[in-house]
RNA sequence: GGCUCCAUGGUCAAGCGGUUAAGACAUCGCCCUUUCACGGCGGUAACACGGGUUCGAUUCCCGUUGGAGUCACCA
């Protein structure tokens, strides 16, 4: 049988980047196989069901072009399998029941009161409870009793008491625990869904899931994982546990946290591909050194064998070198229709548009990168003059004053302001003057500019600028250096 | 605290008994076409510790330490 993964999230937030590499995962090795991938919404827990979040869950897997190719029929295409709908048709209260019969889950109908009493305190006001059983030892007459009374329960795994169970995951080998740390967990709460431990073996079966990829958090309840199948006595999946991502502290990623929000990132000016570029890399990598890779060449080079056992720090300065990389071998139209927003934001003169984001395009990493790159062409900042002063280039104020004081009466006269007749003026000058050409440029720069750093060179900049505005900076760079001599 | 997992530079990572221990990001330095930047080149930087096994351990085993995860009518 071909490979079958299922990308199973819970509709409680936002969708951040470790979630995100699950479904990728749970995607590649579907596809690598030429398998089927589903989706599947597992929102059982009405408390913590968040309005939107499963809309954030099709818009993102949709912008990544994670698609499922397999689930009921909607608009002509599919839709997600979806666990309350699914709940509809009693199937997981059946399959509870037939657990109750085999002897392997019973009846529960401790209240909330007697359940505390369990809890003990471990550590530093940690409380972890242990269900003692008590409601195993219930006859059947108590139990039919108490149902037709109407008292409220739920249905509990049964699970031995001695003994060990070994469960085995692809990439961590073989695992086991003892009978003893598994407690009786919930399969069906007293509101009547399943728990999320319970839909999802039943749904996992009923779906003919081959592979089950989730995140490490997961290694710990296998177990009774393992249990749940073999009390029905079905085959268990392949397991594929996936090492955390983790933030910079080393800690588990959360859905409520800042930057980490795939939709986050889209609003900052990452791109997609570029994201679904770095995660991938994120606990997995290939056997060449390649790094960059589109969808279709990770579905090619894509072997869950070589995932990493230990987990990984998301370092978003990496994803942005990473995004620079995409945005430099992005085709120019299309950059320019990302970038023009942010540059009508920067610059509301005239401008041309084009020329500066040719200029810009090797240089940002995101596009709001933009911004602060070009603010200069619009109004020139306030500088010290000190950043005329430039050890490697032996320009001083005084040698700056000098340098603009003889060019500015030469640029006055030039009518032609392109780059290249700027450049032929200004070199000349640095012939006659007889030094390195920095001697020249830096105060140039400097003065049309006001900035540390620009997106392009001095007469590039004042062809964008033009005749009257970069006399106007020259001017005030003289009158600058003027009032600092004289201070 | 119990249980489970993990352990190569600051970060992502290759390695699967014998290597000068790759590569990328970051950082630092040098070079360069119109200087900064972009680009090119190079440098600094790692096998957590202690025992075994072996002719030989980063690699296999055990322990220690460290980190993480988990212990719900949440997923």
């Amino acid at each position: 049988m071909k490979n079958r993964t299922r990308y199973a999230p819970s509709p409680t937030g936002k969708m951040h980047v470790g979630n995100l590499r699950t479904a990728l995962y749970e995607f590649l090795i579907a596809k690598h196989e030429g398998g089927v991938f589903m989706l599947r919404i597992e929102d059982t827990d009405q408390e913590r069901f968040v309005e939107g979040a499963t809309e954030i869950i099709y818009r993102t897997l949709e912008r990544v072009g994670l698609k499922h190719d397999e689930g009921p029929d909607k608009d002509g295409g599919y839709g997600p399998y979806v666990q309350s709908e699914r709940m509809k048709t009693g199937i997981y209260m059946k399959y509870a029941k037939e657990l109750i019969e085999k002897g392997e889950a019973y009846y529960c109908f401790c209240d909330k009161e007697r359940l505390d009493s369990l809890k003990t305190e471990v550590v530093e006001g940690k409380e972890i409870t242990i269900y003692d059983k008590h409601c195993l030892s219930l006859s059947k007459e108590e139990v039919e009793a108490n149902l037709a009374a109407g008292k409220p329960f739920v249905i509990r795994q049964n699970n031995p008491r001695e003994g060990t169970t070994t469960f085995h995951d692809e990439l961590y080998g073989d695992i086991t625990v003892e009978n003893a740390e598994l407690d009786d967990m919930i399969l069906i709460k007293s509101d009547g869904y399943p728990t999320y431990n319970f839909a999802n073996v039943v749904d996992d079966h009923t779906m003919n899931i081959t592979h089950v990829v989730r995140g490490n958090e997961y290694l710990s309840s296998s177990p009774k994982y393992a249990r749940l199948y073999a009390a029905f006595g079905w085959e268990p999946p392949k397991y594929v546990h996936l090492p955390l991502v983790t933030d910079e502290n080393h800690k588990k990623l959360a859905k409520r946290g800042g930057s980490t929000s795939f939709e986050d990132l889209m609003e900052q000016g990452f791109l997609a591909e570029a994201v679904v570029n770095f995660i991938a890399l994120l606990g997995w990598s290939p056997e060449d050194n390649r790094e960059i890779f589109t969808l279709e060449e990770l579905i090619e080079a894509f072997d869950y064998h070589r995932i990493s056992k230990s987990p990984a720090v998301y370092d978003i300065v990496k994803l942005r070198w990473m995004n620079g990389e995409y945005i430099k071998a992005m085709d120019f139209d299309a950059f320019y229709g990302m970038a023009e927003p942010y540059l009508k934001e920067a610059l509301t003169k005239d401008f041309d548009l084009r020329k500066i984001a040719a200029m810009v395009k090797t240089r940002i990493e995101v596009f709001p990168d933009i911004l602060e790159m070009v603010d200069f062409f619009q109004e020139l900042p306030e500088y010290d003059p000190a950043m005329y002063t430039h050890k490697k280039m032996k320009t001083n104020a005084q040698s700056s004053l000098e340098v603009l004081s003889d060019l500015l009466p030469r640029l006055e006269e030039q009518e032609d302001y392109s780059n290249d007749g700027l450049y032929q003026t200004l070199s000349k000058y640095v012939e006659e003057k007889g030094v390195k050409n920095g001697y020249v440029m830096w105060p140039v720069r400097t003065a049309v500019s006001g900035k540390q750093t620009t997106p392009a060179g001095a007469t590039e900049i004042m062809e964008v600028l033009g005749k009257e505005e970069s006399l106007k900076r020259i001017r005030k760079g003289i009158e600058l250096l003027r009032n600092a001599a004289e201070a």
